[in-house]
DNA sequence: ATATAATGCAATCATTTGGTTTCGCAAAAT
DNA sequence: ATTTTGCGAAACCAAATGATTGCATTATAT
């Protein structure tokens, strides 16, 4: 081992990742869709796109890293499956808009009922 | 039967850019949430942030670029508002897996229901 | 035991991203 | 009329991203 050796060459920070940009790249997305219903190997999604094997990798290990996928071997395959409850956590992020969006829609409610009631 | 939803509707043209990309920055995600309630102007954004009004309004055009926000110009100001009908996109996107996780949360109800059933 | 299949990892590369700095232009204030 | 303010656009730069290629490793099949 060499002590004065501080960084590696490639050090790539890939720590960093969440969730919203994990599922910013479009792969990653169709990905996602495609095992939602049924756990799939790498070389099996991979057929599903125009890309290396590899990449689709890579695409797996960064859905992993934040946990929006796990994985079960069997054998020598690697099934990855959709995890639902972190897909979750964006939906929870929608809330507070979803309260907003909501609330608007009330008020539209409330004035179309006001409306209703001078006609009468 | 589950409809697979790779993409949503709208697409752009001119750029890539859609609106996971656009929310997968944090600057952007507070910059949304900021703005969500009341219009502001790029300055006053800017000033929650330890960026440049510059870079700020740099997110701002990628905001726009994909509808998630909109402008109304007041004299030399302009003021940023949320398009929530935009947002609902990436709800309706979130909705197949919404489908998904209700399903299983029926099945491990119908699992439980049966417990109960057996134990009287 | 050896070959093959399924997979991950590292190096490399072009492109994209997000930031800064500098500038230009209107609207408002002086 | 001149200065200040609010803003976007362009040029530039370091870092991140996504892809490819070439391995290494382990499980299965022959």
């Amino acid at each position: 081992m060499i002590a004065l050796y501080l960084q590696p060459n490639s050090f790539k920070l890939e720590s960093r990742r969440d969730i919203f940009q994990a599922i910013a790249d479009p792969t990653r997305r169709a990905i996602i869709t495609l095992i939602a219903l049924q756990a799939m190997t790498p070389n099996a999604i991979a057929e599903h796109f125009d890309t290396s094997r590899q990449a689709v990798s890579k695409h797996l290990r960064i859905l992993s890293e934040c946990e929006l996928i796990s994985q079960k071997q069997k054998g020598r395959e690697i099934y990855y499956q959709l995890e639902l409850n972190k897909m979750k956590e964006i939906d929870k992020w929608l809330n507070q808009f979803r309260k907003i969006w909501e609330t608007k829609f009330n008020q539209l409610d409330t004035v179309l009922a006001n409306l209703k009631n001078k006609k009468k």
